[in-house]
DNA sequence: ATGAACAAACCGACTGGTCGGTCGGTGGTT
DNA sequence: AACCACCGACCGACCAGTCGGTTTGTTCAT
């Protein structure tokens, strides 16, 4: 049967994803070099080409793989909070959580795309906007319950990824606080900013807030 | 004398400096052809490199100049405010404002350097620094006046930059609102970030604030 | 078992188009 | 005659993608 081909063959997708993702996050799409992601699966160009029809197409697919990862992180951590607002709370610090510890995944996600040209503009669309989904969503549940007011959720979430995604590229280029070490006082900025008049009222999540 | 010539080549250089801005606006860094500068130019490969050393070079120019522009306006609106608070206000609306009428110069400034690979990243950071600069300056003289509350306004000043970045990108890849009809929520989203507890002491700025 | 027949996976030298940069030259000015 | 500003054909490095070929694995008739 082709049951243990298609298996192998999907292992070394795996493998080839793993290596594209190292070069493509130390180079950027455009100074990778296919040859180099042969080298590091020791697998020829040709072999490559026999996975991924080309180089953009396997782009694409390391950065379908590594959004999936944490768009999942995200979701499940909101998923066991209690409020809306821990929930986006927990999803917050899962995503600054997992870019600290992974500083490759964060160059690939939030910088080297760009290096494409126009082609990956709608790629970055759709990952930023799954995430600015899951938080856009736990804010108009926040805003269901009254936790927070009235407010424009499409933008806040808007201005939460900006705020994540700039914290994170300071930290990347100029060596500024990670985002773990930011994480404390990034939340409390970003849940301000959506608590508004209501500020004293809702439910606060554990002692971390205001200080 | 050489005055005359001197200032022959500086206006040659502005030419240049403005049909290289289109060029690398509408193709990012990688796919702007020098060749195509020199054709907007009505001038040869050759006399571009007489007055720049190199593609790089000449993009480095002209982010120089577009970020002195805006930093200019920044500044410019900052001084013209009463209170701290009021002036991070102005200023964060006069470069909303600058990037809705210029999508060009947003494009620019905002995503197409990322292209470059890690030569930009050095440059990028200088330019958000004095931004962030700008922000943070009067953050704190706004806690100093006892406008805000102790607060981080380092990390303050890079939540501002990412929500506009943010806000600016969604505008230019996915058709979002323009920056500056967001302005007036960011505006209210980004104060309230800074201000906490402090929320109904200091002094507001003109009626647009909280609806 | 055995090996012929077929396909899937992989190899790597080569090609072909693309540009950044160069350089010998030209015309005008001092 | 010396210099500045400019010209544009040309060079050469670079690299994604190709393609004829080899190896490895599977199937099935004998």
């Amino acid at each position: 049967m082709s049951a243990s081909s298609t298996k192998q063959s999907a292992e070394t997708r795996e493998r080839i994803l793993k290596a594209a993702e190292a070069v493509f996050a130390d180079n950027g799409y455009h100074d990778a070099l296919v040859d180099e992601i042969g080298k590091r699966t020791s697998m020829s160009k040709g072999g490559l080409y026999f996975h991924f029809p080309s180089k953009e197409d396997l782009f694409f697919a390391v950065m379908d793989r590594l959004a999936n990862k944490l768009v999942g992180r995200a979701e499940k951590a909101a998923n066991g909070a209690d409020t809306p607002l821990e929930a986006a709370e927990a999803a917050l610090e899962a995503v600054l959580s997992a870019l600290s510890v992974q500083k490759r995944l964060a160059r690939l996600l939030i910088t080297q795309g760009y290096s494409m040209g126009n082609a990956f503009e709608a790629k970055r669309a759709e990952m930023f906007d799954r995430f600015a989904g899951v938080i856009a969503k736990e804010l108009e549940e926040a805003k269901k319950v009254g936790q927070i007011d009235e407010l424009n959720t499409g933008l806040a979430s808007r201005v939460w990824l900006g705020a994540v995604n700039e914290v994170v590229v300071h930290w990347l280029f100029s060596g500024g606080p990670s985002p773990k070490d930011s994480a404390a006082d990034l939340k409390k900025f970003l849940l301000d900013s959506v608590r508004g008049e209501n500020k004293s009222a809702g439910t606060y999540a554990n002692g971390a807030v205001a200080q």
